[in-house]
Order: C-alpha cells, then structure tokens, then sequence
DNA sequence: GGCGTAACGGTTGAC
DNA sequence: GAGTCAACCGTTACG
C-alpha cells in the first residue's frame, strides 16, 4: 500500500516540531526506535491521530511504529482502542473510580431492604439493575450492598419485622448476604411466618408509619415511596423520550449512525470532532462527548461540554461493554451515546467500516447474552 | 517478521 | 501539604 505524500510529509514534522514542541519542557526519553516519549503521559494528539489515518490507509502497524518512531505495542495499544470504542483519544488519567453507593442507590437499599427485610444482598443487586437504579457497570458488589445494610440502614425497626423471628432480627445482617440456595429456604421460611397484614407491610405498603427511628432514617415512608415513583417515573420518561427521539430521527434519516436525542445531536454538531482531535499540544487533548452518558442520565443539568477543567471525568466504562451501534438498546443509559464518530455526523472519515461494526454488534451481542449467563461466584456458591 | 499482551516504571488526580 | 490509591500512559519483552 502506497503512503499519501502529504502524510508522509506530516510525519516528519510530527518527528521534529510537534513532538519536540509537545515534549519541550519535560523530561523526554528515547525509546528502541529513536522516538521521544515521556514516560507516563500519552502521546500527542496528533501522533495519534496519525497512527490511525496511516492504517486506514492501508499501512500495516509495523511500518506505523517504524515511521512513527512509536513502539509496535503502543500503535497495537491505540489501533485497538480505536477500533473498540471508536475513539483515538487517551483515557483520563488519575482520579479516584467514581463512588456507586450514590444517596440515591443508599436510599433505593433502604427503600428495598423495608419493603422486604428478608431480601438478599444480592436480591438487591438485581433490584437495583431492574429498577433502573444502576447498571451493570455501576451496580455495587453484594459486599457493598451488606456493608451498606450494616452501616447505613441498620436495624429495622420491629414493626416491620415478623413477629416470631427476633433470630431474624439478629442475623438480619448476615441473611442479607447469604448465598442464593441457602437463601432461598431460609428467606421462604422467613416469609411464611409473616401473617397477611404484616406481609402487606414488609411489601411496601407502609402507609403513614414513620421510617425507622435510628438516627439515620429521617424520612418517612410516604416521601420514600414518593421519591421511588418519581425515579421510577423519571427513568421511564427518559426512556420513552431517548428512544421516540431515536426512533424518529432514524425514520427521518433511515440511518442509525448519528442516532442522538437533540439534546446531544446539538452537543455532536457544535463540536467537530476531527479539528478536537488535531491538537498539536498534550495539554490541549479533550473528551468532546464523554458526558453524554451523564447527561441522558440528568438531562435536566447543564450542557457544557467537559471541559479541560474537566479532564477528570471518567471517560469510557469499558470499551469492550458498550456498542457500536447507537440502537443496540435505545433504552440502554451507557450503550447507547458513548461513541464519538457515531455521534458526529461530519467525522464519517474516523468511523470504524461496517463490517467491523457488524463484528462489533455480534461481540456485543454475545457479551450481553453472556451477562444474562450465572455468574461462576454464583454457581460455585449454589454447587457448595 | 508481525502481532497481541503482560509486566514494568512512570504520571496523574481524587480522597 | 503529604501520602495513598487506582486509574492511566508508553515501552519492553515474550510467546
């Protein structure tokens, strides 16, 4: 495959002004093949930018690493960051992994472990996937959930527990993380000593009684149910809206590829992509979409893009869980807008070709159909 | 020889 | 302000 002469031209002033004047000023090493690194802080925008026009065109990534004067691993490391997540950008660097015991999770718990003091930690792992809480990626681990059970919720007040199980009581804590199979016997037991009022009760039907009277409940259970049907309704309002919107643009464009709400499609447009990406100086790399997630979640906040200031902000889940197609799950919260050429209709020249996206939809589809599968703590817990 | 990836030493930012 | 932690980075070596 024969190079475009001006990339050819290009690469060398990313060997001499760009990658001299990026790394002016810090500490730079020379790697086996003659180039400059810093060890730590990624490539220049524009180094890496290059790595995946020059293989678009057709250059084996040995001959990128070689001109480029970059290791093979790093083009290797880059190329497949690319063709996952679509994105030629670095990661965020630093920062503490974002907290998922949310007040909001905490009080969904509490609202779960109330309406039913038999559940299980990891029944409310379920729950707070099913209800919208959280997704797969945010949901807390069982441990989490029983050391919010212990911590934060403590001790349920007797009214509404069983009557003939203050050993229940007791081990209250210890049940709500048991295994499954173990579980399940002692949670039926559990159940079957509860006369049909009281099983009214623990189901959520809490009318006016006031919520426990530890220090660390102050709302009462009407505001408890109040809240957990405004987010339920919230949620779904969400949805219909992200997927009537998705639904008639696709209609409108008979294409899925820049499938957005118009609360993004306005955020795609604003920014082009390709010059956010043609950054000659380090510090200036940004993450033009990857609030987009954030901001289906809270629509209601501000539209600011993220910002250098903002640089923090967590920017991919994980690039091999999420879609490249938009419609994969219009309903989905973190599949369906994290992918920046999906987003952007004037980048088509960084879109991933469709044959690799039809790849990438069946790895996706295998991926969630592998989600649905026990998980082998699970199975190992019920073989014990 | 080309490629994917684990290990490594380093940087960064939140806590 | 310093320390810790967990994320990221690119390079290197290995299979």
């Amino acid at each position: 495959m024969v190079v475009e002469a001006s990339a050819i031209s290009d690469l060398d002033s990313y060997l001499t002004s760009d990658m001299d004047s990026s790394l002016s000023g810090a500490f730079g090493e020379t790697n086996q093949l003659g180039g400059v690194f810093v060890n730590g802080r990624p490539l220049p925008g524009q180094v890496r930018q290059r790595i995946i026009e020059m293989s678009m065109m057709g250059v084996r990534p040995c001959d990128i690493s070689r001109q480029l004067r970059v290791s093979h691993g790093c083009v290797s490391k880059i190329l497949a960051r690319y063709n996952e997540t679509g994105s030629i950008m670095p990661g965020a660097i630093g920062g503490s992994k974002p907290r998922v015991t949310t007040p909001k999770v905490v009080q969904h718990i509490r609202e779960l472990k109330q309406r039913d003091p038999g559940i299980f930690a990891w029944e409310i792992r379920d729950r707070l996937t099913s209800d919208g809480i959280c997704d797969k990626y945010t949901v807390p681990s069982v441990s989490s959930i029983s050391r919010i059970l212990r911590n934060k919720i403590g001790a349920l007040p007797t009214a509404l527990l069983p009557i003939n199980a203050p050993d229940l009581q007791m081990h209250s804590s210890y049940n709500s993380a048991s295994t499954p199979n173990h579980g399940s016997a002692a949670r039926n037991h559990h159940h079957s000593l509860q006369s049909g009022s009281q099983r009214g009760t623990m189901n959520g039907e809490c009318g006016s009684t006031s919520y426990p009277s530890n220090n660390n409940n102050e709302m009462t259970s009407d505001e408890c149910n109040q809240l957990y049907s405004a987010s339920l309704y919230q949620a779904a309002a969400y949805s219909a809206a992200a997927a009537a919107a998705i639904t008639a643009h696709q209609l409108q464009h008979n294409t899925a590829s820049t499938a957005v709400i118009p609360h993004f499609s306005e955020q795609a447009t604003r920014t082009n992509w390709s010059n956010g990406v043609q950054s000659s100086n380090l510090d200036s790399l940004v993450f033009p979409f990857h609030s987009s997630a954030n901001l289906m979640m809270a629509p209601h906040q501000p539209t600011s893009l993220p910002s250098h200031s903002n640089k923090a902000f967590r920017p991919i889940p994980s690039p091999t869980h999420f879609s490249p197609y938009p419609l994969h799950n219009p309903t989905s919260k973190t599949t369906a807008f994290l992918n920046p050429p999906l987003l952007d209709c004037a980048s088509n020249s960084h879109r991933p070709n469709l044959a690799f996206q039809q790849q990438q939809h069946q790895r996706a589809a295998q991926h969630d159909q592998q989600d649905c599968q026990p998980d082998t703590d699970s199975k190992a817990l019920l073989s014990a």
